[in-house]
DNA sequence: TGTGTACTGTACCGTATCGTATAGCTTGAC
DNA sequence: GTCAAGCTATACGATACGGTACAGTACACA
């Protein structure tokens, strides 16, 4: 669409400085010559430009770096963006509106089974997308930005965690609705549920402590969370007894 | 001790460029001139210097900022650590070492009550460990370092997280002894608990979304996941019923 | 009191990087 | 074809920072 690589530009005749030079026409393997700065082409430096501060952190991506991978002129990005750090927000925002609405196609799985299953189920999908490698390289840029930018931080965090929660508020709802889970604030539960599978694995990833999610034991966390969950969280049907009868409520 | 301030400097004739600058003697209020290296001087400096890159991260810590914060010389300091990220790990491996004593201090507080009850004072006293500005900033920090630092994470890692996980993991091992809660993988269900208390708060205040970690909701918070970890992990007492039965075990 | 070692204070070097300026080329509208 | 607007390529300024050099000073010890 936007006249990318329309192959004019290998043959283009350009009396530069050097004649030489005409030899080798690009600096870099990103070929771009001329047309607009369409929306397509807008939303190309965003991606790529996300990827980049994603992989390397803020600090490490130099704006000549974005320059080569993107292609096209530092002064068309600084006239487009407006320099680092806007470019940096407008990236991160953008993105995080991207992978929101990923995220809720893929946590809607159709669910089927007991609820159990169903638990089990949602605990696999949400732990396989926290825990890739391109997720966490995001977590760990956001985290590491601190307050610089503050808008970029709430973006991210609803676009994913709070939106996370709230797919699994919405369906211990529908499980209590159904009488299969005892009475309870949804939110506080869904984040109690969320945080039991994330926590681990997700900061021993960040920290190279685990190399790999390793399968056996991450399916022994989701079985053990859910059993714990769903028991803890469950219609209460013996009569209380002992001890250590918990007498605190879940949440209401 | 360390003849601070002594007040000869201002006298000295330095021949050097500008006859003016002997008239302004002091650069920083931090006043040090000679003393040897000793021990206790290496700590001042591995403390004060861990605070400066925790309160600002890595990148916004220079060399310049370290040496007025600390006193002395530029070139002593270089010559103790051998550069930024020599000094960067010396200093940040010692501070966990000495938070790695104090965790254990803390976490072992001599519980009483209830099982419930002392579940509820281990989550407690966790919280708000985890939640102290110094302690997430320190988690900011680790994270944000990413693998450039393996050694730094890994001892982080030990002296935070894993640290503990095991003491919790070893009061469970003491309730399941007892008979208090079922049989199950303590390690994974201390790390299951813990998880349940740290993730929600931890990362809203990381970033920005919560600013005070507000008494109230952190009480339900606790009692909640207390209650369902209780329950979820207790020893069965009614017969297993329904469709909703969990099936798997607790991670045995 | 004299001497060597270690520390101080500061200037300086090299490099990296953000951001701007400039000159020429491409494109699309007329 | 002509032309204005926008893009490319590149050079360059300004600044910041890690690290070194060096002259001078303080302290330990004899």
């Amino acid at each position: 669409m936007t006249a990318e690589q329309n192959g004019s530009g290998a043959a283009l005749a350009r009396p530069r400085k050097v004649a030489v030079k005409a030899e080798k026409p690009g600096k870099k393997p990103v070929a771009r010559r001329g047309g607009r700065f369409t929306k397509s082409r807008r939303e190309e430096v965003v991606r790529k430009a996300a990827l980049l501060f994603i992989e390397r952190g803020y600090e490490d991506v130099t704006m000549d770096h974005i320059v080569a991978e993107v292609g096209g002129s530092k002064a068309t990005v600084y006239s487009r963006f407006g320099g680092k750090a806007a470019l940096f927000s407008a990236v991160i925002e953008e993105y995080c509106e991207m992978i929101s609405h990923e995220l809720k196609v893929e946590l809607e799985l159709d669910l089927f089974g007991s609820v159990e299953e169903q638990l089990i189920s949602i605990g696999h999908t949400f732990l396989t997308l926290i825990l890739r490698r391109q997720t966490l390289e995001l977590h760990r840029l956001i985290v590491s930005i601190g307050d610089k930018f503050p808008n970029v931080a709430r973006g991210f965090f609803e676009a994913g965690p709070a939106n996370s929660y709230k797919l699994v508020s919405e369906w211990i709802q529908r499980q209590q609705q159904a009488g299969a889970l005892a009475e309870g604030d949804p939110d506080l539960l869904a984040r109690l549920y969320l945080d039991m599978l994330t926590g681990n694995y997700q900061l021993a990833m960040l920290l190279s402590v685990k190399s790999k999610p390793d399968a056996a034991g991450l399916q022994k966390t989701v079985e053990t969370a859910a059993a714990v969950f769903l028991r803890g969280a469950s219609i209460r049907r013996a009569t209380a007894s002992r001890s250590n009868k918990p007498t605190a409520t879940l949440g209401n």
